[in-house]
DNA sequence: AACCAGGACGTGA
DNA sequence: TCACGTCATGGT
């Protein structure tokens, strides 16, 4: 029988991790052991091209990387002078992009992708939103990233799934090794309300839970909330 | 000292 | 479509 929510996972972790506060962003204090600020209660403006853009350098840089390797590289753009302005990304030298993206790995690909993305920022309409195919046919975007976008910077509700939920569903019983992007994402939309703020919690809260129990294998083991996940499928 | 991060691309079947 | 190799840093 199909469950209708998931919100009871959603508080479960909720209860065991607190409000995550994502997207981590420049503009907000950092804490030294809080790479990236923490805003829980802070919705940016929509429509703020600067928060769009940081986000958006954001998502390609935490490609299969660990959080704290992308902050490091965000903070080195801001240094440099390019993290909110796409023509200055741009104007920037080859070797001096590629320092500031080093600590994000896969520094040549990423550093191509970040131009990509500039080049797509400063192709938009004034006051346009791109819609998620637009996004997709960037070469350095794909689903996570660009559903991470509109998400965390256009504040869009498009739900994000990432490894660590693959993991934790697979755990749980929801999906198998095969199951697809498209197919967990439908997963989470059938059983939220569409809501942003209710998105940006449970993504965040997932990759939280993800770090804690999935991250080494076996992938779950000890996991104290999987006895009461399995009871949210199909 | 292996193991593994908040994936995506290019290629070949 | 799908599986698989590649990309090439830094913390634990």
């Amino acid at each position: 029988m199909l469950r209708r929510t998931l919100k009871p996972v959603a508080r479960m972790l909720l209860r065991q991790y607190g409000p995550q506060g994502w997207w981590p962003l420049t503009s907000f204090i950092v804490l030294p052991d809080n790479p990236g600020g923490y805003h829980p209660e802070f919705v940016p403006d929509p429509m703020d091209r600067s928060v769009q853009f940081e986000v958006a350098l954001g998502a390609v840089l935490t490609q299969n990387i660990t959080w704290r390797q992308a902050w490091q590289a965000v903070l080195n753009l801001q240094e440099a002078g390019v993290l909110h302005e796409p023509a200055r990304l741009l104007a920037l030298p080859d070797a001096a992009l590629a320092d500031a993206v080093r600590p994000a790995r896969f520094v040549n690909s990423k550093s191509r992708y970040l131009r990509n993305m500039a080049e797509f920022f400063l192709g938009l309409p004034p006051q346009g939103i791109p819609s998620r195919d637009d996004l997709l046919a960037v070469t350095g975007i794909g689903p996570e990233t660009a559903d991470s976008i509109l998400l965390y910077g256009f504040q869009s509700p498009e739900f994000v799934v990432d490894a660590y939920t693959k993991r934790i569903g697979m755990a749980a019983g929801w999906f198998d090794e095969r199951t697809g992007y498209a197919e967990m994402k439908a997963f989470f939309t059938a059983r939220l309300p569409v809501d942003l703020r209710l998105y940006n919690e449970v993504h965040a809260l997932l990759v939280a839970h993800g770090a804690a129990w999935y991250s080494r294998q076996p992938w779950g083991a000890g996991d104290p909330l999987l006895r009461r996940l399995r009871r949210y499928g199909k």
